[in-house]
DNA sequence: GTGAAAGCGCTAACAA
DNA sequence: TTGTTAGCGCTTTCAC
């Protein structure tokens, strides 16, 4: 129904062969900035493209090439639910991408370890692969490989902690600094008028979100709520065995804790030693990622908020970036800001969103 | 860089086309459910369909139909900031949809107002339109005009407020008792021990969005924080004007106000009060949608949280949605979900998000 | 009922 | 350095 019969249509490679009197192939080879055309040529064909405000037909054109984009996500290692969550989404998108010429894949890097992850950056196939996302520590090394990447015209964007020093094309993930204030402002306003101290469970200091978190998370318990005193942060390594054994510990040298900020991908480890431990009197509790987990511990009151971001936010915004990047395209950045999220139990998504749901 | 020279392709018709033995006329007209072919034959072809697992190419597909696709948005007249934001984001779109064969509108029917909505829905011409989206009232002749629509192969969803009871495709916006329940959440626990009166401002019951709003809200007032007394809902109709002069009858009869939730677009009426009429004592406000207004409010402590909902995201939802409904194809339920975002000063948005960035 | 062939906007041999 | 032409996967006339 319904066909284009609209007069306004937009211009194409023919309109510009025309203006500019000159082949297809021609205009062809200065779209694609191919070598072998006089200069004067090229000048004509720009001319004729601005004149006419020509956009090309990405669909058009990507069906007469037959691309396949071939895109890497690079993982670390580590096994907790926000990692395998992405890793789903990851998998899900890809199935849903196979009829739109796009392939992902992913590898795994140990965590916390730049050197592992300068090596499998260098492991990349330059020639079959069009864009990496990468999600790891930024290191001097890191920044290498990523530099060797876009000298071979990857495309490079770095996801969940960034990689600012690099010359990735993009950072996506959530502005971690501002999350810290966020889960601040949250932990001071629920605790209202208690006093006491406040423990923050962190991953490592090299993750640079999680540095940030940190950073804004003191930034506004120092401003707006001094009467609480913060404790140096515990770092878990993301490891919930190692978070189970050091948390007694801390608990015992502090006897006054009212709030936990888990600000890492800590929350396993510590359900599980308040499972255990109920020696703290209800404490506000604030941690990240919406994940089964937390989920639960948010719908029983175990944890008053949770900061989060949407993994499948993230993975479609590395690959529109990516598809973007490698057309050429402009980018919708309104659409690719990775939102922090506040959750308590009555906002929460309902659990089961059925991923793909067919039509009539 | 990077052709696709992956071995295993996609089946084209052609292949369907072989296997079945028939022309590629013949496929086209059973993938279209053409009429004019054997039963025996449309047999044979979906065999071959159903045997190569074959999907079509709908990029192809478009081109050579020189399809547009033409979608319209149905809006309240009202002029508030989310109104406004709507309509941008539907314009931007727009503009960076010219070239996939997209083009966006929207029309403009009186506020709370269902004959003048109905008329509006049965103005439209559906031999030149694929899809509406329609924000109003759910009144038995909207769900006649709606009929009206879908019986003429018109995709139609619900924005921000649902029609449930009529044949809409799809719904596109938060779940607003959640939302609602949200708001009493966090006005609850941010008021901590303080006793006292909370005020309700909505639009109008006659929208169902303001009254399941309202509906959650009470909800969890009720049920977690008993020790505040929620007055009767004050009915702005989304009215600056009038919002601003109901506000001080309400506050002379009721001087124990303590907590103000800000359920509809009453947002600019209130700050407005707020700032003549300093008589509140440091009322705890929760307000709903991210506009330059509640931002500001957001940021000077005016307001403690706001409750929104992204118009960017419902804009392109509403489109993919009716574009995927046009096509018959299948659509990601998980992308689609409207989050209810709930914001604190610190984890707002940067201002000024530019919305197209050019790429190298 | 069915098929052959042209063409959507663009790219990529191969000629010239 | 430039142009001609076939063809990507699909739709659509127009014959048969």
């Amino acid at each position: 129904m319904k066909q284009g019969n609209d007069p306004q249509l937009n211009p194409t490679i023919n309109d510009i062969a025309r203006v500019a009197e000159v082949s297809l192939a021609t205009v062809d080879r200065v779209l694609n900035a191919r070598p072998g055309v006089r200069e004067a040529t090229v000048q004509k064909v720009n001319q004729a493209i601005a004149d006419l405000g020509y956009v090309r037909d990405t669909a058009a054109a990507n069906l007469a090439r037959g691309r396949v984009y071939n895109f890497v996500f690079i993982l670390p290692s580590n096994k907790n639910e926000f990692l395998l969550s992405l890793e789903t989404q990851i998998e899900q998108l890809n199935a849903g991408l196979r009829h739109e010429r796009t392939r992902l894949s992913f590898v795994h890097v140990a965590a916390f370890d730049p050197v592992a992850l300068a090596v499998a950056i260098d492991a990349i196939d330059v020639t079959r692969v069009d864009g990496v996302a990468i999600f790891g520590p930024e290191t001097p090394s890191v920044r290498d490989s990523v530099a060797h990447l876009k000298k071979n015209g990857v495309t490079v964007v770095s996801l969940v902690a960034d990689i600012p020093s690099s010359e990735r094309d993009h950072y996506i993930g959530v502005d971690n600094v501002a999350a810290g204030r966020t889960a601040a402002q949250l932990l001071g306003r629920f605790l209202g008028t208690r006093r006491g101290e406040v423990l923050v469970l962190t991953g490592s200091m090299l993750a640079r979100d999680h540095l940030e978190r940190r950073l804004g998370f003191d930034e506004v318990m120092g401003r707006d709520f001094p009467h609480l005193r913060v404790l140096a942060s515990l770092e878990g390594r993301d490891d919930p065995g190692l978070i189970e054994r050091l948390l007694p510990d801390v608990l015992s040298d502090n006897s006054d804790i009212i709030g936990i900020y888990s600000s890492a991908a800590g929350n396993e480890g510590l359900l599980r030693f308040l499972a255990t431990e109920p020696a703290l009197e209800n404490p506000v509790v604030v941690a990240h990622e919406l994940t089964p987990l937390s989920r639960n511990a948010l719908s029983c009151g175990l944890f008053d908020a949770v900061i989060s971001q949407d993994s499948g936010h993230l993975v479609r915004s590395a690959v529109r970036i990516m598809r973007a990047n490698s057309d050429r395209m402009p980018i919708n950045m309104a659409q690719e800001r990775i939102r922090i999220d506040v959750y308590l139990k009555e906002n929460m998504p309902p659990n089961a969103v059925p991923n793909w749901e067919a039509n009539p």
